[in-house]
DNA sequence: GTCAGTGCAAAGCTTTTGCAGCGCG
DNA sequence: CGCGCTGCAAAAGCTTTGCACTGAC
């Protein structure tokens, strides 16, 4: 089942009942692969001429983060990006502390360990985000 | 060595000069065991007698962050917090998509994994951070 | 004497909240 | 008809920047 498909049903069945607005950012957010701003997913709805409230923007994303459909980003500048959580295409980022660039990282080798050690907490994982901080090869150099 | 030492000399070798404000935070950070926000540091700080400027507080939060002497931890609700980077005491988080609830996962067994990835990309990493979201027990019963 | 770190105050930005309007059930 | 999503505008934080001051070399 595609993304977009999986996120509005999952919303439905948690009572919250996306109208246009809520669509177009779905639709955005699935054509993503990797992390976007909220500012940036409205101003691009804006640049394609969908009138888009960036409040909505932001409600939408706290519906699919609660529902654990997308996943929170942090990169360290200050800007709070998602990713819609696909079971396929499941990465991690390489975040440079020192000019913020984040690059993907492929694969992924944690989930059977995550799986128990979370469940040991009485704790029900639905996802996970993983950030290696360090130095990318420009800012090495420099 | 203790970590407010390391992390003393290696801000020293990277140019930055901790003067009583930044010893203050240093030593504060070094008491904490898990993530605290830079506004509670801030506070913590005050209420403790000493003056010290919330703009000294993220000034060396961002230092540390620089040399990878802490990590930032971002449970989803706006603030974000550091914790030393401490070799031993090396854990990661159960963040509730619900509440925001935040538990340790003790334990850690990506390093290897990690490392080797990272570097196939020319970057070189320094520390990582690692956030399962899901639902925390109350949350579940609720 | 110079230069970096500091505190305070003001500014900046992202994110949140309030409110009237509209559309779908 | 009612309830909830939407947009706009205003508000609320957290974080950053500017500036004068102080202390260390």
């Amino acid at each position: 089942m595609a993304w977009v498909d999986e996120a509005a049903t999952t919303l439905r069945g948690a009572g919250y009942r996306p109208g246009a607005a809520g669509q177009l950012v779905l639709e955005h957010l699935a054509a993503q692969n990797c992390c976007v701003g909220a500012k940036e997913i409205h101003d691009d709805l804006r640049r394609h001429g969908r009138t888009v409230g960036l409040a909505s923007v932001y409600r939408m994303l706290d519906a699919l983060s609660e529902q654990s459909l997308v996943q929170r980003v942090d990169v360290g500048d200050g800007i709070v990006r998602y990713e819609p959580a696909r079971r396929s295409d499941h990465h991690h980022h390489l975040v440079c502390a020192r000019c913020h660039g984040v690059a993907e990282l492929e694969g992924c080798e944690v989930d059977e360990w995550l799986g128990q050690a979370a469940r040991e907490h009485g704790f029900t994982p639905t996802g996970h985000t993983l950030e290696v901080t360090g130095l990318c090869a420009a800012c090495q150099a420099a």
